[in-house]
RNA sequence: GUGGCUAUGGUGAAAUGGUUAUCACAGAGGUUUGUGGUACCUCUAGUACGGGUUCAAUUCCCGUUAGCCACCCCA
């Protein structure tokens, strides 16, 4: 929204301008953030690769019609969270708000309902939505996304929400699912004429917001935090009683397996989820540690089945599809809670510093030698006394450090310095790299033992 | 999109309507131009931006921007 007019004065003189700064709810992800990242990362390829999810890599734009069809045209995500614009060849298009529209998407665009059913994908992604910032909240967002499309089978259900669980565990972080069941859309018609009835009923109860979401979406009336709600809520009708027998067992399925696999679930019937695609079963994964000072519950994903979004797209009719996503920026605000965040500090096992100009130019070769022998080495050429460089080895916990100066150059030999014992040894700086790989090995084997 | 709170070096804090805005950590350099974990010294760096009130604003007021919180919604 335009604001008023900046009636903006010609600088005076130099004046210091404002700094540079990200715009409004993006952010730089630095150096000291990566251990967390990475560990993300890693859980994720390895809760994917055992369950047979192929990776998927998405654009970043879309046409806006993929959302506008895919996520549904009233949803607050599409009719006020998007960022869409013309290109300069007039094509309207939009930064990705979602990834199950995208996915679905795909599975059409190449023709996978030719692959073994279910086509089962994962993407780590990045999304946009123009929404106000907040703690775990940007405009630019990560999401780990699990999709398995072309089954209807409530064991993927099961399954998908059990790989959300395990995920957030695996990430030292414990969360209960809510879940529900939605139905068909026929039901959830009826359904809410039903609802909408009743609270008509009591529209006088009702603030002003919930008015509001009678008038446009009214299944949001659950999970509505308005004093008194709590009231007219539990007097509600619940969806559940006016699913069909199919939809039931399906329903009832799916915590079967749940309660097989050992998650932990709690049926909450006032779960409605903003997306249109949504069939059957929907849930969230809300951590049990609180977030934040006030103990906020952040839902840190969620998802559902979308047995209708093929075919809405054009793809083929009766194509089942379940799946999740889960905010990557929440799910670290939860580690942080847990206390699970990884060590971002780099250490190494050995540190190389060089003293002098011929050293360090010999050095960049002999340093390079270590790497490729697989040695884990630190180095810290930019400075020139030894001080500072052992200090920084120090700090890098290495055990040894390797010493090459002026002397030894000439002699064509090189110090190797136990880190922990203060020892030093000269030897041949041919044989300096086979001698510490040797060293470090067998000092790993030797702490391993000890260990078990 | 609505409302509230906040804004001091890279980080975390302190202070004040009136000279050089304080401290800790981090960073750079040094205490024998070749030896780390301590210690000491020096240096770097700041009142978010714009306007107003005032003799004087980092301090008071307004606007902008951003962050946080509660809504809305969602991951």
């Amino acid at each position: 929204m335009p604001g008023k007019p900046k009636a903006e004065a010609a600088p005076k003189a130099a004046k210091k301008s404002k700094t540079l700064e990200t715009l409004r709810g993006f952010r730089d992800i630095l150096p000291d953030e990566q251990a967390a990242w990475e560990k993300i990362e890693d859980v994720a390829r390895n809760l994917t690769h055992s369950y047979g999810f192929g990776r998927i890599r998405l654009p970043a734009l879309e046409a806006t019609s993929v959302f506008e069809r895919g996520v549904g045209k009233d949803t607050d995500i599409v009719e006020k969270e998007m960022f869409t614009f013309v290109d300069q060849g007039g094509v309207k298009m939009t930064l990705r708000p979602e990834g199950t529209a995208q996915v679905a998407r795909a599975y059409i665009e190449h023709g996978m309902l030719n692959q073994q059913q279910p086509v089962k994908l994962w993407y780590m992604e990045q999304f946009f939505r123009h929404e106000r910032p907040q703690a775990g909240r940007y405009r630019q967002f990560w999401q780990l996304g699990l999709e398995a499309v072309g089954s209807d089978d409530p064991v993927l259900d099961a399954q998908i929400i059990l790989m959300t669980y395990s995920f957030c565990k695996d990430l030292g972080v414990d969360t209960i699912v809510n879940i529900n069941s939605l139905g068909t859309p026929a039901i959830r018609k009826a359904y809410i004429s039903e609802l909408t009835k009743y609270f008509k009923g009591h529209a006088k109860k009702l603030g002003e917001t919930d008015l509001k979401r009678l008038q446009r979406n009214p299944l949001r009336l659950l999970d509505s935090k308005e004093d008194g709600m709590e009231e007219l809520k539990a007097g509600a009708p619940q969806l559940i009683e006016y699913l069909d027998d199919e939809n039931k067992q399906h329903f009832m399925k799916v915590l079967e397996y749940l309660d097989e696999a050992e998650v932990p679930y709690t049926l909450n019937p006032f779960l409605v989820r903003g997306l249109d695609y949504y069939t059957k079963t929907v849930f969230e994964l809300v951590s049990t540690n609180p977030i934040g000072e006030n103990g906020s519950q952040l839902a840190l994903g969620g998802g559902g089945r979308y047995d209708g979004l093929i075919p809405l797209l054009g793809g083929r009719e009766a194509t089942g599809a379940i799946g999740a996503a889960l905010g990557l920026e929440r799910i670290m605000l939860a580690m942080k809670a847990a206390g699970s965040m990884p060590d971002n500090k780099r250490t190494v096992d050995v540190f190389f510093c060089q003293l002098g100009e011929a050293a360090r130019r010999k050095g960049l070769k002999i340093f390079e030698k270590f790497r490729q022998a697989g040695v884990d080495v630190g180095e810290a050429f930019a400075k020139g006394n030894l001080k500072a460089q052992l200090e920084i080895a120090d700090k890098m916990k290495a055990s040894v450090a390797i010493i090459l100066g002026q002397k030894e150059v000439l002699d064509g030999t090189i110090i190797i310095r136990d880190m922990e014992a203060g020892a030093q040894e000269i030897v041949d700086v041919e044989k300096v790299v086979s001698i510490v790989a040797k060293r470090i090995q067998d000092e790993k084997i030797a702490a391993k033992n000890s260990k078990e």
